[in-house]
DNA sequence: TAGATATTTAGAAAACTATCTAATTATCTA
DNA sequence: TAGATAATTAGATAGTTTTCTAAATATCTA
């Protein structure tokens, strides 16, 4: 499972959180996704990338597209990690500086 | 109530998640919150304002102190967003970068 | 297989973020 | 009021992120 460091970045920035929300209602090619953004193709490519080294999307050919899709587990995990964050009075991960498993990402 | 883009930033930094999981124990001084950190006074200073301008946390002066503390009431909007936003087939907030009210913050 | 289409990779520029030291502001107390 | 303590603001720098254009890669189809 991805790191919640990583996830927490992929959904800080609003193209990656809109591209989140059109593949909640249906799996899209990079070119379909991209029509709903005024940014060039590489840089959709780039948000995309964050999306699935967040773990958030999978991605499979289809032909000459690659088809983006929401990845429910991981989905599911984030809100969970979330709310425990929010909610608890203690929090479970430790979000600190110090050490992480997944090495400090950034 | 800040906008949701400045919380999700706010969140997406590890020395700023453990900051918010101290006060959730107790509220602190800015420097009894910096003793935990291995960085200066005036970088402390910059993650307590990132917090204080999403509206997660809120300061009040005791003497010499400034005390921080958990803004409880935006912990909850915050929790219930990202609830949302990854539970839903389709969240509410429309994530996009056209328009937002609270426009556009970076 | 040549050309068209879809997407990613490379490399560079601009903007933003985190960090530091030095200086400033606010408060307390002897 | 002078000096000490707590915290923030100013200004600089290093590193990261977002964005772009150009080039490369993969697949399809005539």
């Amino acid at each position: 499972m991805a790191s919640i460091q990583k996830v927490l970045e992929a959904i800080s920035d609003p193209t990656r959180r809109k591209v989140l929300d059109l593949l909640k209602k249906k799996e899209m090619s990079a070119g379909e996704l991209g029509a709903n953004f005024d940014i060039s193709g590489p840089s959709m490519s780039h948000h995309l990338n964050k999306l699935k080294a967040a773990d958030l999307v999978q991605t499979t050919r289809r032909g000459q597209s690659i088809v983006y899709s929401i990845n429910t587990s991981v989905f599911e995990d984030a809100a969970q990690f979330v709310v425990k964050f929010f909610q608890d009075t203690r929090a479970t991960e430790d979000a600190g500086n110090d050490h992480d498993g997944e090495e400090q990402d950034r």
